[in-house]
DNA sequence: TGCATTTTAAATGTCAGACTTTTAAATGTC
DNA sequence: GACATTTAAAAGTCTGACATTTAAAATGCA
């Protein structure tokens, strides 16, 4: 593993870049030790510190952990899906904020591959799966709820239907979706009334998946997909006045 | 924002995730420039080493950039989809080769996702796209073409196919299930014979995307789902004796 | 011998300070 | 006004030291 002396970046991305092709092309395994920062510096022929800022780049991707003490040293680390979880909703949060996405095309993204999970789910789902969902339901339908707590509710609710189609990678890749997306639902007033419809569609919803009506849950996550849009017009509208 | 005396984890981690902290709840919003490195470490009574360890870790994130000379500085960074995908390709990637993911599930996620998208690109592909699946599928039929560029060629129409629904939040959250699949694709062995069936089955899909026949559409990937979780029967039994 | 304690060495974590390189603004010169 | 030069601020890099953590090795004791 070399550097490129004429490469127009840091020592420290150039040193994370070649470590890290090595992990993604497997010359180093899961658990494998990294050599000291002492003995890399050398390889390297850089100091210690950039080193060191190469394996902190690295670490902030879960790509290795480091552990102190004799004997310790920096190792290959076997990404979690926990930890895959929070750098997708890390990533697509701040994508969505910082890109002007808009509301109706989060809120295409999300329900387009909520509603590809739910032939899966109605399948698959088992009573654990159900009796989350009925109690988030439960849940939302609590009086003095605030707007945020009602909001992750909903979010908990979609993320046992995603959970229910039994397939950890689709529900890695939907983390991002229906979680990057609460900043904008945070942003939407929920009244009385749209709660109780909310609840309503949540419900028939459960109600599907517990009977396996793939068809009904289709139908009904699209008519919740349309109420959000529409709950959410408002809401542009103020933020559309505010920029002019 | 303040570093928790008591915590566990190193500073340099716990100056990161303050920084993090306040660029993901937009206490600092894109552009703005964070102070110098030496006031950094003045404010949080830490070496600048320290300081510049936290910062590589946002770095590694993209959420800063660095600018060196004079009016340089650290920056919030306008996290582009370009970054973002490449994230999110590279933690698919990892999550799916360090956790023993099967053949089956990543192949179910993958087309199960992308079926998803088969409706909006159906009703919205343009041109552009409809001339990159038939480029691609130009490609796959080129004697000589290594499984390594087959692959390759495989994904860049899947990827197109994705693009033609016109939802980059959507586009995003299939990369990594598209990309993320390659190492495992790239094991096996297309003969002639099956190529040739892969190639007919998009050829159909881009027929049916141009005639904006949606049950097409989807009946031929699941076509081609089943066919390629066939394909990798062999490999996978050829890895299972490998392990025993 | 066997167990508890202490020592030790290797590693990461942190610090202080110096020097290098890059960059854009300020200044000077024609 | 256009171009060259200076300058200052900031990130990038290096060196060397010290602090802290950790597990193995050595030691002591019953």
């Amino acid at each position: 593993m070399k550097i490129d002396p004429n490469a127009t970046s840091d020592l420290s991305a150039q040193i994370a870049k070649g470590i890290r092709d090595s992990i993604i092309e497997g010359r180093l395994i899961v658990d494998e030790r990294l050599p000291s920062e002492a003995e890399l510096s050398e390889q390297f022929k850089v100091s210690r510190a950039t080193v060191r800022e190469a394996l902190k780049r690295l670490a902030a991707q879960s790509l290795i952990r480091t552990q102190r003490g004799a004997f310790g040293g920096a190792f290959v680390n076997k990404l979690s899906f926990e930890e895959a979880y929070g750098q997708q909703i890390t990533t697509s949060t701040l994508l969505i904020s910082m890109n002007e996405v808009s509301f109706e095309t989060a809120c295409e993204a999300r329900y387009t591959l909520e509603r590809a999970c739910a032939p899966l789910a109605a399948e698959r789902r088992n009573p654990d799966h159900l009796a989350t969902m009925r109690a988030e339901i439960v849940r939302q339908g609590q009086p003095g709820l605030s707007d945020e707590s009602f909001c992750a509710s909903d979010v908990a609710f979609h993320r046992a239907l995603v959970d229910a189609a039994g397939n950890p990678i689709l529900a890695f890749q939907l983390a991002g979706a229906v979680e990057g997306m609460q900043p904008l639902m945070n942003m939407i007033t929920f009244t009385a009334r749209s709660r109780e419809k909310i609840i309503a569609l949540h419900t028939e919803i459960a109600d599907a998946i517990e009977g396996q009506d793939v068809a009904k849950v289709d139908k009904t996550l699209k008519e919740l997909a349309a109420y959000t849009v529409e709950l959410a017009k408002g809401v542009l509208a103020a933020r559309s006045q505010k920029v002019s």
